[in-house]
DNA sequence: CGCAAATTTGAGAGTCGTCAAACATAGTGG
DNA sequence: CCACTATGTTTGACGACTCTCAAATTTGCG
């Protein structure tokens, strides 16, 4: 465990649109932070619970329970997964401040989430979001934003998953990370990782073992350091963008 | 090419909830179907013009280009690509009819879309549409149920390249398609597939070689029989759904 | 400090990507 | 109508990589 306990940070909200802004950064996860402030901004918040969730390994909901509660990150991070019929275990998303689970969702949970450090969530009780959404427009826009963007991770994840070279999977998976400014520190390029070498694998579809032999070739190629399994060093950023093609 | 006319069909429209439908089919490709009809409900058919594409091959639009239009597809198949820098290509989706296009994209299109047989498309100008969507509620529930519906469909093509081995890989591709009433037969068991393998290989994330290596194997195994290259006849559906997983 | 869990490393079998060539198909023009 | 051609598909061979199983090592926590 981390036992970080990240800060939202503040951002001058963008015009509420979905096609709005120019061009999404390269790799990005998009306006994340940003969208938290905007939920606070909404009439969403007064509906909404605070919940926090002490420790990392905490179920927030379990596929195939009923939905009662749509869920917006405050802080820390979740894992979303599903378990398949061979035992498998898919993990379709990390969640960070600013998203929102359960979009993609219809009356049961298809999707299990569990926290990966100690996290803080707000809780929107579904029948109240419900009756708000139908009078309120830019709520809805609001939504349909998130959507939008929860849209985007997903093909960024189809693109990462269709690589066939698993250290280009790892290298742009990494990269992905370090949009989150809560868990990379730019100036000294420090990233730390909330999840274990089993997240990582489940996530890109690849065993722990694959998933630890790419850090080692990595950190061989002077690309990145392993300080510690759940701290990296970026020693070349640009290295890192080019093997993540 | 198959020179397919595919009529649409028209079904008793749910509720337009979000969250309604108590359980996707396993493995379904959705409600898309009916989704079309509803369009054609909502004032949205009011600003739509229907562009017909006469082939296979087209370009609707290219990744950079401004966005005018969001696309519903009323009748064919679309792939929905995106070029990475590397010359690979992934293919993100295949629309069917009902499927909204352009729904994650922001200002410019980040994602290529061509008809893979002569298509019939809804093309509804983005600025009527936004001003429309301040004002209609239920037609942003409406968009709001689309993108939940595209993301599940993502979140499907994440569990598929998720599958570390090729036959499973196809196999869980092949049962998507059986989803797809104007391409699947139930009674027959004959699908066609509108797409070739490269299409299938840079949307299972590998390539035209392993894909039909990959066929090869089901047609050993007794699961499907090749009638021609876009001609299939499911032979035994109990099989491929047991290797899908 | 000690222990359980996670991570890392190693060895062998199988699968996939690459390159190359044979084959089939559809569409074209004579 | 048929031959021709370009495109798409299938098969083969080989090297590289990944998965599996196993063991050694490290980490993090009580």
């Amino acid at each position: 465990m981390t036992g970080q306990t990240p800060r939202m940070r503040q951002k001058a909200p963008p015009p509420l649109e979905i096609r709005a802004r120019p061009f999404g950064r390269r790799n990005g996860t998009g306006p994340a932070p940003t969208i938290l402030s905007r939920i606070e901004q909404t009439d969403l918040i007064k509906i909404a619970t605070a919940i926090p969730y002490p420790k990392g390994g905490i179920t927030v909901f379990t596929e195939g329970e009923e939905i009662h509660y749509l869920y917006v990150v405050a802080q820390g991070a979740l894992r979303i997964s599903r378990h398949l019929e061979g035992g498998r275990r898919q993990v379709l998303a990390f969640m960070w401040p600013g998203d929102v689970c359960g979009l993609a969702e219809q009356g049961h949970h298809i999707n299990s989430a569990e926290t990966l450090t100690p996290a803080l969530l707000y809780r929107i009780p579904i029948d109240h979001l419900r009756r708000l959404l139908s009078h309120q427009p830019r709520l809805q826009l609001h939504l349909l934003a998130k959507a939008a963007h929860e849209l985007r991770a997903a093909q960024r994840q189809i693109i990462l998953l269709g690589q066939p070279d698993m250290t280009s999977r790892v290298a742009a998976f990494i990269l992905d990370l370090c949009q989150q400014f809560h868990y990379f520190d730019a100036r000294s390029a420090d990233l730390r990782l909330p999840m274990t070498r089993f997240d990582i694998a489940d996530y890109l579809g690849t065993t722990p073992e694959t998933v630890t032999r790419a850090f080692t070739r990595l950190e061989e190629g002077g690309v990145i350091l392993r300080l510690s399994p759940k701290h990296l060093q970026i020693r070349s950023m640009p290295k890192l963008m080019a093997l993540s093609r």
